[in-house]
DNA sequence: CTGAAATAGTGATTAATGTCACTGGTCAAT
DNA sequence: ATTGACCAGTGACATTAATCACTATTTCAG
């Protein structure tokens, strides 16, 4: 399970076993399971999280109590409130298992401490937080640009096992249509 | 207008003169007029772009010309296309000035050597991308979860000044509605 | 096995927004 | 001063999507 962590870090950096041990001191393993929610709005966030394997949402409950998906994370996804998290502030979203999940677990001392000891591991997470940033700017791109339909369709050619995975009332609340809306696009 | 990046980068790491000069020594300064694009669609985009004053919007214009900005830049922000900077491939946006615009370029070598060269730089472009993640997220949430009328008061709150600088067709272009609909919001 | 909850589809209606067409105003270059 | 480009507003209408209501299926915990 560890050199699952171990390899999605080498993609980016090389790490010699001894460099990984330090690595991995710094993370805990969790399991949640299938509709446990990892942290709620308001609630502090204490971890910022790599998926070994399952699948979560990120969630954001309006006034009128409707549900709005940020954004799914399955395995080999980092994932968190990274706002509060950095911050250290309450969550304005929450962190739900849409499957049985088990992630590493990363506190932000931890994390802190580990870009201070190990600047190898400040490039990894550095390497991380652009391509993050590039796909965020990419779904703004595209609500800005397209249709209910024509992001349906995107996000089945992008993730076509989602939809194995997840409800259409789930993807609905990601793609920002009405479940039926959704649910009349095959016309 | 040097000591700008330096206050600029000081916010969050500090730097003695002698580092500061080494940080300088990879930037060049560029001026352009109004109406400028620095890039364009489909061309290669050389650097990274720090601004010292005036303001940049980012664009992409989609199949039937519609222009759709994917975000405002102005003084003491960072601005490119970051997917194509760090891929080195063609732009799919451009980057043109609204107003007269000065900047420091960054070209992706001296960024490259720059945070090999000193970790703290390294530090401070981490830190520069969690914020803009996360402001990418919460513009997210904010597509999925307001009409045109809230973004338009939401945006108002944030950037006051903004009014002031960029047509409400442009401001329109940001938003995701037509400049009808937002000229309509006093109703 | 069984009943409650979640899920998916669809008709009818309403609300929000886009599109097209036109007006008048401002500003800058000639 | 005149012209052309850009800009903001608005009426009329079309289109898209949301909402509400109902049905039928599926799933899952007890």
């Amino acid at each position: 399970m560890q050199e699952l962590l171990r390899s999605h870090i080498e993609k980016i950096v090389p790490l010699t076993d001894k460099e990984f041990e330090l690595v991995i001191s710094h993370f805990t393993v969790a399991d949640f399971k299938r509709n446990h929610f990892i942290f709620e709005q308001g609630e502090k966030v204490k971890h910022a999280y790599y998926i070994i394997s399952g699948l979560l949402k990120l969630t954001y409950v309006d006034d009128s109590a409707k549900e709005h998906i940020v954004s799914f994370a399955m395995e080999d996804w980092w994932e968190s409130d990274f706002y509060a998290y950095f911050t250290q502030t309450k969550a304005a979203m929450s962190l739900k298992c849409l499957e049985e999940t088990t992630v590493f677990c990363l506190s932000l001392n931890d994390y802190q401490n580990l870009c201070r000891d190990m600047p190898k591991m400040e490039s990894f997470f550095l390497q991380k937080a652009h391509l993050g940033f590039i796909g965020s700017q990419q779904r703004i791109l595209s609500l800005l640009t397209t249709n209910a339909r024509e992001r349906y369709e995107q996000l089945l050619q992008q993730y076509p096992a989602l939809l194995q995975r997840v409800s259409k009332t789930q993807l609905a609340a990601y793609l920002g249509v009405s479940r039926e809306t959704l649910s009349r696009l095959h016309d």
